[in-house]
DNA sequence: GCGACAG
DNA sequence: ATCTTGTCGC
């Protein structure tokens, strides 16, 4: 799925006289939460003129940024017909345009995510002994996933690394959908698998239960654990007796641990066929510094392979 | 100023 | 995630 692509045709149905936000736009992909990517993508517009953008502003109506400037969004429209006062557009309710033609698909992308949820088993069916770290890296519209493989005394078995373009944009709560083919990808190239993956990013710590790593763990039938520097959703609770570590709860459940390794805390849930339990003392056992050797070594490995050629 | 949803 | 010099700290 382009999304990019329907973004744009979005805005190619605004017609003149008329304006969109940033917000409605978002909802029209089928999720209002995705209005700061809209004002991302549409600051790069391949083509200003067919794809009216200027007729994009805020809810407030404020104008927001324009390629060659404010001066010349207010004169395109005005030109449309719209009435602009102090930078400001008077009565937006009138012009407002909402009436969009779509078949929403953040909407269906969450579907998928439900879907996969369905499928996740959160109990540990093998024990874990070597672990695949997994990260991806971006530069311009390149993206190369690494995968480096740990046995349990820490010494490296294996590395791989593949490369693509980038084809989905980041949307939090969505990542997976950026991140998860590619991965897939350079974890089928591995000469032998690993017996749990460690990825960069959440398992069921998710708004809807579906993170990065409980995702790419129902795809390629993996345990897989989730490690994320910034707590995407839930709170802490503190655990008697273990400083350092607090249950993350979510909608009432417990969905996670932080742990306290270095420095600030990092967050760690179970992606698929992972204990809760189990996800926590993997984590641990390959720590080393703040966050644990095989995510970092993957995170080395990915971002030389970038700046540095190879891979592939 | 407040709220702030991973990478 | 990425853009990026020197600086602070274990």
């Amino acid at each position: 799925m382009d999304l990019q692509r329907c973004l744009l045709d979005l805005v190619a149905q605004i017609p003149p006289g008329r304006v969109t936000t940033y917000g409605t736009l978002a909802k029209a992909l089928g999720d209002p939460r995705a209005s700061r990517w809209v004002g991302r993508a549409l600051a790069n517009n391949p083509q200003p003129v067919r794809i009216p953008c200027h007729r994009v502003v805020h809810a407030n109506g404020e104008l927001g940024g324009y390629r060659w400037g404010p001066e010349r969004k207010i004169a395109l429209l005005r030109r449309e017909g719209i009435t602009i006062e102090g930078g400001k557009i008077v009565e937006m309710k009138d012009v407002l345009w909402e009436d969009f033609q779509t078949d929403r698909p953040l909407l269906q992308l969450r579907a998928t995510q439900q879907r996969l949820r369905e499928r996740l088993v959160l109990q540990d069916q093998t024990e874990v002994d070597t672990v695949g770290g997994v990260d991806v890296a971006y530069s311009d519209g390149e993206a190369v996933a690494a995968c480096v493989v740990l046995s349990s005394d820490l010494e490296v078995l294996e590395r791989r690394t593949k490369k693509s373009a980038v084809a989905f944009p980041y949307i939090s709560t969505y990542l997976s959908f950026r991140e998860s083919p590619l991965i897939e990808k350079v974890i089928s190239e591995l000469e032998e698998k690993p017996t749990a993956l460690m990825v960069d990013g959440n398992g069921v710590l998710h708004p809807r239960g579906v993170g990065l790593a409980s995702h790419v763990g129902v795809l390629l039938d993996m345990p897989t654990i989730g490690v994320a520097k910034r707590l995407l959703c839930g709170s802490l609770t503190s655990i008697a007796g273990e400083p350092g570590t607090w249950e993350i709860r979510y909608e009432g459940a417990v969905v996670g641990y932080a742990l306290q390794t270095t420095g600030k805390p990092i967050y760690i849930s179970p992606g698929h066929l992972v204990s809760l339990h189990a996800a926590l003392s993997t984590v641990k056992r390959f720590c080393k510094r703040r966050i644990p050797e095989p995510i970092l070594q993957a995170h080395q490995l990915a971002t030389s392979t970038l700046r540095y050629g190879k891979g592939g």
